[in-house]
RNA sequence: GCCCCCGUAGCUCAGUUGGACAGAGCAGCGGUUUCCUAAACCGCGUGCCGCAGGUUCGAUUCCUGCCGGGGGUACCA
């Protein structure tokens, strides 16, 4: 990011203040500290309340380096920066207590953020900080033959994002869906087919009936412990290419894949590749011989494992007693393949966090196989390997579980949420034509942005009513505020003039719109940064809430200060500020992944 | 037992390079519309920031211990 000039200029003149008021204290600490304009714009903060300042600099701490009391040092300074290259300046600079606040020139900055945004349009917010480096990021990653359930939705709407979010600040972002297609589950899938599943017609909602027999095979084998060891045997057979259990398995894989993209498609979800682990089934042979050539295989209790020589960290298996391959063989493998494919700046795992041991199990084997081939540090990769874990998403009391049968189908949630907004619609707006569109957009909005609505690390109980909640922090809320701005370019009708008068936006209200627009693009790097589109979501939020209140904001007599009035100037101005919002909320549902709907 | 995450208003959550009076949404009560889309906006909130110590000029924020909740802990993923 380049420096914010308004900060770097106040770093500069404070840090000539600080030299001129303690020329003693500068004379000892030559260009350190407060004396140093980087040191100060490092030190920056944002005040609490923006009627405080743009940014602040606390002085506390400097007070036993320059002899002198909090409140006193930021006199003194504020003093000296105003007759030391201040005047003319955009930034003013005031004490406050033991804080040094600036302010910025407000129409100085409406006029630079509005006609930012009026000429990048939503580009608004790119950045270079990716450029020439490769983000990869899994996401959704559903297994074959189970049901799409809401227990994916936060992986898959969180990737999605994120990788929009990468994508914007300059990197190549790489979207890859790694379907969970083998695994000893199949065994099951396989048997339980045989035993129960032979005679059903599959050519509809097929996924649901696999998941019947997934759910019926468990239950059974609590009392028949035989069924898990056919299981086993079955994917066994699997692996060996059995003709008829790999006959079986693509046909679930090919039913699955089908329904999978169908709900893909309704959400707006998109990857560069889809690819799951049985991909993989050809190189594990290879990853394991290398392993051992580099000394890191060795058999306990009949299998095959690498020592992760942590004693915090359980040995990651390669190979089960019965000879059989595991996920974690398959995570290991496919990491250095997608090392190998994409020279990857980083590779993000965005995957629940129940499996924080296994990542870190095959993060650490990774790197120990490049210290043990000796990869120069410089080529290395495992430190580029990422789990971006998420909490659970709870339904009621109960976790969910495909094994106990208790699932709640995305489809399900995606239905009941679009007929909600149909009713809605017909109830605020009846005269809206497309109203089937709209309803889809607002319904899948609600769901998309209530996974996005806490920070990743908390587990989310999945609540009918707060998912299907079209009030308050909701993506509807976003939506509408987007369809309300629209309307009101609609009704202005002419182009949004470039020239309008910054002056005109000086009320509280539009300071709060035109600081929450020109903080949107450090939203973006705080997402990337934390690897959470939280951080976008939640400024979306606050962005439509200081226009709402601008948008009815009253006269002393009490009427609607209305953006579109018969002062010309006044109402250009307004409503070149109407369109930098409307860019800007546009741009950021983009990123969320949230369709922006102009009517609603 | 050990490891990880969490513990802020009735509920769901912000507040995280330590800083200026701890903030939103929901729920509740009361308002705002001769309609620039009211899916909105305004007003009404003293909460042991889980508890106890410590570091600091300053701790919801960092450290230690404890309590409570969740997850994980080799042949599922």
């Amino acid at each position: 990011m380049a420096k914010d000039k308004y900060k770097a200029q106040f770093a500069h003149t404070v840090a000539q203040a600080f030299q001129h008021v303690y020329p003693g204290v500068h004379e000892e600490a030559g260009d350190q500290q407060v004396f140093n304009p980087d040191f100060i714009y490092d030190n920056l903060e944002k005040p609490k309340d923006p009627k405080m300042g743009r940014f602040a600099l606390p002085v506390f701490r400097f007070g036993k380096l320059l002899g002198d009391n909090p409140p006193s040092i930021a006199n003194k300074v504020a003093g000296a920066s105003q007759g030391n290259g201040a005047k003319g300046d955009l930034v003013r600079i005031e004490a406050a207590g033991g804080f040094l606040n600036a302010r910025v020139d407000e129409s100085t900055l409406a006029r630079e953020t509005i006609n930012d945004i009026l000429t990048g349009g939503n580009r608004y917010g790119d950045a270079d900080l990716g450029a020439g480096k490769t983000e990869l990021v899994e996401y959704s990653s559903v297994n074959i033959a189970k049901p799409f359930g809401i227990g994916h939705l936060r992986t898959t709407i969180l990737g999605n994002s994120l990788k929009k979010i990468f994508a914007k600040l300059g990197y190549t972002a790489v979207g890859m869906n790694y379907l969970g297609d083998w695994g000893t589950q199949f065994g099951k899938m396989i048997v339980a087919y045989r035993m129960w599943g032979q005679e059903l017609d599959l050519s509809e909602n097929a996924v649901e009936k696999l998941v019947k027999l997934y759910v019926r095979f468990h239950k059974e084998a609590e009392t028949n412990e035989a069924l898990n060891d056919q299981a086993r045997k079955a994917f066994k057979d699997l692996e060996d290419g059995e003709p008829s259990a790999v006959a079986l398995w693509q046909q679930f894989k090919d039913l699955s894949i089908a329904e999978f993209m169908r709900v893909y498609k309704r959400l707006g979800i998109e990857f560069d590749l889809i690819t799951g682990e049985a991909a993989l089934n050809d190189k594990m042979d290879g990853m394991i011989e290398r392993l051992r050539r580099a000394g890191l295989v060795s058999e306990s209790q009949g299998a095959l494992i690498v020592d992760l020589q942590d004693p915090q960290l359980p040995p990651l298996l390669l190979k089960k007693a019965d000879g059989a391959t595991l996920y974690s063989t398959r995570d290991l493998t496919g990491a250095f393949w997608r090392w190998e494919k994409w020279r990857f700046s980083e590779c993000l795992y965005v995957v629940a966090t129940q499996q924080a041991d296994h990542f870190r199990q095959v993060f650490r084997a990774a790197a120990m196989l490049e210290e043990a081939e000796g990869v120069p540090p410089a080529e290395r990769f495992a430190h580029r390997l990422n789990h971006v874990d998420f909490g659970w998403v709870r339904f009621g009391d109960e976790k969910l579980s495909t094994r106990a049968g208790n699932i709640v189908f995305l489809e399900d949630v995606i239905y009941k949420a679009m007929a909600l907004a149909r009713e809605k619609i017909k109830e605020k707006n009846p005269n809206l034509a497309a109203i089937d569109a709209t309803a889809e957009m607002i319904g899948i909005g609600a769901v998309m942005y209530s996974q996005m609505s806490v920070r990743r690390q908390k587990d989310v109980a999945f609540h009918w009513d707060e998912v299907l909640s079209f009030e308050g922090e909701t993506g509807p809320y976003l939506q509408y505020t987007h369809a309300r701005l629209c309307s009101l370019l609609r009704n202005y009708g002419k182009d949004v003039s470039p020239s309008f008068d910054a002056a005109l936006l000086a009320g509280e209200e539009e300071q709060r719109v035109i600081e929450a627009l020109t903080d949107f693009p450090e939203a973006i790097v705080d997402a990337a940064r934390n690897y959470d589109p939280f951080y976008v979501a939640s400024h979306m939020i606050k962005l439509a809430g200081v226009f709402n209140r601008f948008y009815q904001r009253k006269t002393e007599e009490g009427r609607i200060d209305k953006i579109i009035s018969d002062d010309p100037a006044l109402t250009e101005a307004r409503i070149a500020l109407v369109r930098a919002v409307q860019v800007v909320i546009n741009e950021g549902l983009r990123l969320l992944g949230i369709q922006a709907p102009e009517e609603m």
